[in-house]
DNA sequence: GCAAAAGTGTTGTCATTACACCCATGA
DNA sequence: TCATGGGTGTAATGACAACACTTTTGC
């Protein structure tokens, strides 16, 4: 007896994964957690987790990281989306890729951080997921991206770092306070910096449009 | 009685859209087929297809554009995925977007090239689909992207037009041309324009590195 | 000789770079 | 008074914008 072949499409669970960057220490650091169970029992693993009915890919995501987190209105954009048929081991299962971007101060508990220079080996192809989320950062750095990075309000010489590490590379503090200055993105806040065992800081915030 | 509930979780089939531009006559033009059947039967849509089993994403794409424009190698590139639950009136189809570019010179057969600014209805979210397309590609225009659009040799000044479309403004021609020599990227042809009513122009290439 | 597109330089403005010292505070 | 980071100006260079006429070809 002949089954007959309606479909040889592939079907496929639909995931997403965050990359939640944050920095803090003059480095870049990453949201991971321990996986609990088979496969890539107890490695680290990107947050993430698979579209239910009804919803799209950012309402998933969006459930996710306030679910993480605790914080809400994430900002968070998709970067590429990941289809390696052998990705998990377990079934086919697509993940859509996002970057979710947060100043370190929103976070409650800095534990589940992880420097992106010193990770060890990740649970499926998340190392792979967060090169790209990495690059996809670099080549699109702009003030909206770090906005979301910086605390309410912040001395400039804490958003000069925020640059540096995102570019890789030293700015000039004079040039760097010019051009801030100039392009209008910020303004003076009406707090100084306190408690802080040098000349204190002016603190700036973005100018929400 | 009471059904266990083993999954709560969405099953997909997954697609990939290729949103294939071209530039001709000054405008940016896209490929486009008529559906012969429902759901939206005659109307309009973007070429793509079904992921099969074992096939990423990048793969069936690059399958799909050899069978409909003939050329190998297609340069591509991912740029959303489109998961709205409804986008597919019959069941769920997530869409991962592709730019294709491609120079009008290898386009054996032109008409079914649609210039952007006037496009029908299409079937499913194929306008927002190519909407994102364009503002892509818009954002992010480089050599490489042009590279592609071009033909092997051509004049500087259709070198300008592409730009200028892409960038929807007009150039200084002699701010271009300085630039474009200066940036060492294409490199003059040993051949020249032959059989035009004017002054022939020097062709010029891109650089492959 | 006319139509059509190719090709060519100079000047002003603005953005970017390079560079080193004094200032305000807490301990 | 010392340690710590905050804060400041100027000059040189390079990139970009504005602008109009001559050249070469086919017909």
């Amino acid at each position: 007896m002949e089954k007959k072949k309606i479909n040889h499409y592939e079907t496929a669970n639909i995931a997403v994964n965050a990359v939640i960057f944050i920095i803090k220490d003059q480095k870049l650091w990453v949201y991971l957690s321990t996986r609990e169970k088979a496969p890539f029992q107890n490695l680290l693993e990107l947050p993430g987790g698979l579209l239910q009915p009804k919803e799209t890919a950012e309402i998933t995501l969006a459930r996710k990281l306030k679910d993480i987190t605790g914080v809400k209105n994430h900002f968070f954009q998709q970067f590429h989306t990941f289809t390696n048929p052998n990705r998990d081991p377990r079934s086919r299962i697509i993940s859509i890729g996002f970057i979710a971007l947060l100043a370190y101060d929103k976070v409650s508990n800095l534990k589940d951080f992880h420097q992106i220079d010193a990770l060890p080996k990740l649970a499926f192809d998340h190392k792979e997921i967060i090169d790209r989320a990495i690059k996809y950062l670099k080549l699109n750095i702009d003030s909206q991206f770090v906005d979301q990075l910086m605390p309410n309000s912040f001395p400039l010489n804490d958003l000069q770092i925020v640059y540096e590490v995102i570019e890789g590379k030293k700015l000039d503090n004079r040039n760097f306070r010019k051009k801030i200055l100039n392009s209008g993105l910020i303004q003076k806040a009406k707090i100084v910096q306190k408690n802080v065992n040098h000349r204190p800081a002016s603190l700036y915030q973005f100018i929400k449009s």
